[in-house]
This record gives structure tokens, C-alpha cells and sequence, in this order.
DNA sequence: ATATAATATATATAAAATATAAATAATATA
DNA sequence: TATATTATTTATATTTTATATATATTATAT
């Protein structure tokens, strides 16, 4: 196969699966009034329990001066604390509250209740195959980007 | 496998991969003063030749609006040209200039050098796998989210 | 111990992307 | 003709993203 052709397929299925994601994620946080990067890091967090906003940066490939800001917005509608590290004070530890943790979950059930429907019927095989491959599409970039130093973080 | 499972899996492995994709296009397209939607735009026309406002919109799942105006800017640098069709008059026709096809080539050809050296290792059942992946993957999220109005465009 | 460097976050700003409402003009339909 | 629909445009607001700079803390070197 080559390159070029690999290479647009890729980016315009990519595109188009970005695009239904958001569509799923997108209305069920709207309901919440968030955002999906809002959601985004609501589940983030509780999949990983504590965070720093350096730590969210590197999991949400985000600049940390973005994460910073979008964890006060978040803080200020008492989705998730702050607390700033004893042993090293430049740390900032972020965390759901009670709030934000029922908030995911719910946003999370929704989401599942969306999908699932569609989705029993689908074999096992489709599962793997669609895992399998996004796998192996991660690890391809992963070498593309890694070794050609490191640029953006 | 469990829906929540799978779906979490899914939407991680997606926004790595979308931003790896951005990789290796935004830094070819910033040597050409291009943002990557302007890139995304522009090669969407090499591909299909001519397209409208709304045909684009369409492909890219970007509003009309913001299509429009991206075109402007386009047009503004010399990249693509608007004529407005003499039939029906309300419809505008969007298509390269010269200059917006060699940039699109020189683009293209740029990112197929960055990838290149990194595929050549890889099998045949390695692209296969990827690219069945992901059509699965597409096919089942077009399902989820066009729901039932299949008889609607 | 003091100066320097590195680290983690915060603040501010600007550009780009995205969403939406309303306006306009052309066309299609009743 | 009057009305509705369609395609685009304009205007506006918000979010995301990328900067550059500032600040405080910790680590390192002399």
C-alpha cells in the first residue's frame, strides 16, 4: 500500500471518528454545562484518582497554562479541588469533589446507555479488531512523532 | 467486553492518535502559514476538485459559516477561488488556485517523506489491520449517531 | 550560604476553532 | 403572488490552543 493513500485514509477516518465521539460526548456534557475538554478531565481524574496539573497536561496533551486555567473554571462550579502539595509547594494535587465525581458518573452512564443499545449485537471480533487496530495505529504515530525529537509537549 | 470498557479504550486511543495526526501536520503546514484546518480544507479540494460552501461544510463536519468565512481567508491568500455558480446563484463554488495546488503537493509530499521511513519495516497485515479497524470502528459510530432517520440524508 | 538553574504553576494575551442567531438573497412550492 | 426553503454570509460569543512572562519553590554548583 502506499503512503499517501495509507496516510488519508487514516487522517479522514480519524477525523470522522473524533467527530462522532464528540457527537455522543458532546450533548450529554452540554446537559451538564460542560465542555467535552471539561469532561475530558472530569474523567480523567476519576479514572487516575489524584492528578497534578502537570500530571493532566501530559495524559490530555494540553499545555499546562490551558489545564491550569480550565481546573479554576472547574473548581469554581465545585466540580473538583485544588490543593497545593505539602512536600513540594509547586505542586497543585486536583481531585473531584462529591459533585464532580457524580457528575462523571453520570455523564459516563449516559453515555454508555447511549451506545450500548447499538452495540449488542456486535461480535467480540468486531471489539478486537477495532482495538487491535487503533493499538497498532498508536504505536505507528507514536515512533513517527517520537523520534523526530521531542518538539511540543 | 463491557460497553463502558470499550468505549473508554476507544475515546483514549482516538484523541492520541488525533493529536500524533496533528504532529505531522500542523509544524508542514506552519511553513506555509497554514493552520491545519486551512491544510484540511485545501486537500479536501485537491481530492474531490470542486466543492461548494456546503458540500465542504458537509465533508469536514464544519459549520457552513465558519466554512465560509475559512474560505475567505483562503481566498485572501491566494489559495482558492470563489465563483459563485450562474444557475443557482445562492451556491458558491469553491476551488485551488495554482497556487493552492502546488501548496497542497508540497504539503502532501512533505508529510509522506516524514512517514515514510517509518513504514518501511512495517507488514502488509499491519496497514490491513489498522485500516479494518478503523472502518469498523467508523461504521459503528455513523450508527449510533445517525440513529433512525436512515431514510434522511 | 548564596547564586544559579530547573521545575510547576499562574497570569495575560492573542489567534484559531467552534457554535449559534439573524440577515440576505435566490430558488422552489403552494 | 405569497410563503417556505435553501445556501451563504455576517456578527457575535465561547472555547480551545499557543504564546510569553511572572512567580514561587526546589535542586544544584560553587
Amino acid at each position: 500500500m502506499e503512503v499517501s493513500e495509507f496516510k488519508n485514509i487514516v487522517w479522514d477516518y480519524t477525523r470522522k471518528i473524533a467527530e462522532s465521539l464528540n457527537c455522543v460526548f458532546g450533548p450529554v456534557s452540554e446537559e451538564y454545562g460542560l465542555t467535552i475538554m471539561q469532561t475530558r478531565i472530569l474523567m480523567e481524574l476519576y479514572h487516575f484518582e489524584s492528578h497534578t496539573i502537570g500530571s493532566l497536561a501530559d495524559r490530555t496533551c494540553i499545555a499546562g497554562a490551558n489545564i491550569s486555567a480550565m481546573c479554576k473554571k472547574l473548581q469554581s462550579r465545585g466540580m473538583v479541588e485544588r490543593i497545593r502539595n505539602r512536600e513540594d509547594e509547586r505542586v497543585v494535587m486536583v481531585a473531584l469533589t462529591g459533585l464532580g465525581k457524580k457528575t462523571v458518573l453520570e455523564i459516563d452512564k449516559m453515555c454508555n446507555e447511549k451506545i450500548a443499545r447499538h452495540l449488542e449485537n456486535e461480535t467480540d471480533e468486531t471489539f478486537e479488531d477495532i482495538i487491535l487496530g487503533l493499538k497498532k495505529l498508536n504505536e505507528l504515530l507514536q515512533r513517527i512523532n517520537c523520534t523526530d525529537s521531542s518538539s511540543t509537549k
